[in-house]
DNA sequence: GCTCAAACTTAACTTGGGTTAGTTCAGTGC
DNA sequence: GCACTGAACTAACCCAAGTTAAGTTTGAGC
């Protein structure tokens, strides 16, 4: 099973193997944690970079009377945030939605690695704003589109981010997480999920049983959920050679 | 009247002359725009780095269907995306809300700015992490913010934003936007932002006439808004020391 | 194969906010 | 002074989504 952070960096830049290596040797899991335990809180000083190995995460805050929103997901091969250091303290917490490994990457070693291979620096960019891109479409979501457009934009993103880390079959993936986890993450109750889940069902957009998804007809339900993929900047640089 | 990314970056370093002096040579004025024009569209292949030194503009997107989300509003001394080269084509569009003059920095020197001045090196990723901590602000208001608190949590966000910058007095500050504008800002329609603000200014939260807003009592926008500022991180450096 | 808890599902009712369709107000141009 | 325009404001009605309060299914642990 090769490393899911070389897999999603070389959907941007082709890789040469030194750089797949040096990536592989700083992204080496270090922690395991249940499903629903934090990495780390909010208010707490951030002591390394985390990139999701296995199972999925999320950043998310919690308001004072109870109210909790999930503000990303993470998939493996996603980094939370290259450059925390910079700022003292957390201002949000992570954690997993699932089962989680992950790797703790000191901020020196990411560092020298962008330092000694530029290519790497790139991609590391590449990923920092394509994070900012997926956050700023959750902001069009939350604020504009309807509860099964919402629901449906996420299965789509999501898709294609599991597929650009090999994690889908030709219209399936893993789907482990909750519908109260989809609530919080769009912005919904956990019953009007369940009722926007069963139109989406009915409509035959997709099947989710278990913990899989099925997206029988994915222009279909892009169309539905006005999804355009073009903000994933999932196309590799041109100026790389595609020959190897 | 001083360089507002000039005082905005001094909220996190304290910044030597020279520095100074490097920053406002990059960022002189070399565009100015009417209200409610487009500095760059959606798709499009972005040029330069552009810095708002008056007026306000925002990141938006809008769907097929004329549905229009305002993802961030852009107050003078913000960076509008110090590294968009990075990815090909603009996923959104920015435009003015007022009237603005840009500085448009060429890619080049923004890093050999941050090549020769370290400092100012670490103030950008400061303000490009702050950034995405209030688009992340956001997704928390659109996500689970009640009308009242979404507008009051703006209102407070806006109002240390413009103080970081010097444009504030004791408890008022301009502001030049439409109702139809942060509806579109804050996912709700016009006629409920209208409704909504008649209801802050019953409870005397704001004071908002013309282009004035007054906040006469900070603390009770804030705590009827559940608004905390540290997400905001205007916090000094510690490790510089405050004496000049 | 039984127990228990978490997750899922549903129905009935309520509400926050949207929609439609205006009126009023404040500039601006002439 | 009057027409014109864009913004601010309002009322009546409607609907998407929240809330409450169940019942049902699933699966882990024993």
């Amino acid at each position: 099973m090769p490393n899911p952070l070389v897999r999603k960096l070389e959907n941007f830049v082709r890789l040469s193997p030194e750089e797949k290596q040096a990536l592989e040797r700083i992204a080496q899991p270090t922690r395991r944690l249940g499903a629903r335990e934090d990495v780390i809180r909010d208010g707490e000083r951030p002591r390394h970079v985390n990139v999701v190995l296995e199972g999925w995460a999320c950043r998310y805050k919690q308001l004072e009377d109870g109210r909790r929103q999930v503000i990303s997901i993470f998939l493996p091969g996603d980094l939370c945030d290259p450059h925390v250091f910079v700022l003292r303290n957390m201002d949000h917490s992570l954690g997993t939605l699932t089962p989680v490994v992950l790797a703790e990457i000191p901020e020196t070693a990411i560092r020298d690695v962008a330092q000694e291979y530029p290519r790497l620096a790139e991609a590391l960019w590449w990923e920092m704003l394509m994070t900012a891109a997926i956050q700023r479409e959750w902001t069009v979501s939350l604020g504009q589109r309807l509860a099964t457009e919402r629901l449906g934009h996420l299965f789509c993103e999501l898709f294609l981010r599991l597929r650009a880390v090999g994690m889908t079959s030709e219209t399936s993936c893993e789907f482990p997480i909750t519908q109260a986890d989809l609530g919080d993450a769009m912005g919904l109750s956990t019953v009007h999920i369940n009722r926007t889940l069963k139109e989406l069902r009915a409509e035959g957009l997709i099947r989710l049983r278990g913990r899989q998804l099925t997206i029988p007809d994915f222009p279909a339900l892009r169309a539905a959920s006005l999804f355009d993929p073009a903000y994933l900047h999932y196309e590799r640089d041109p100026s790389v050679s595609d020959a190897d």
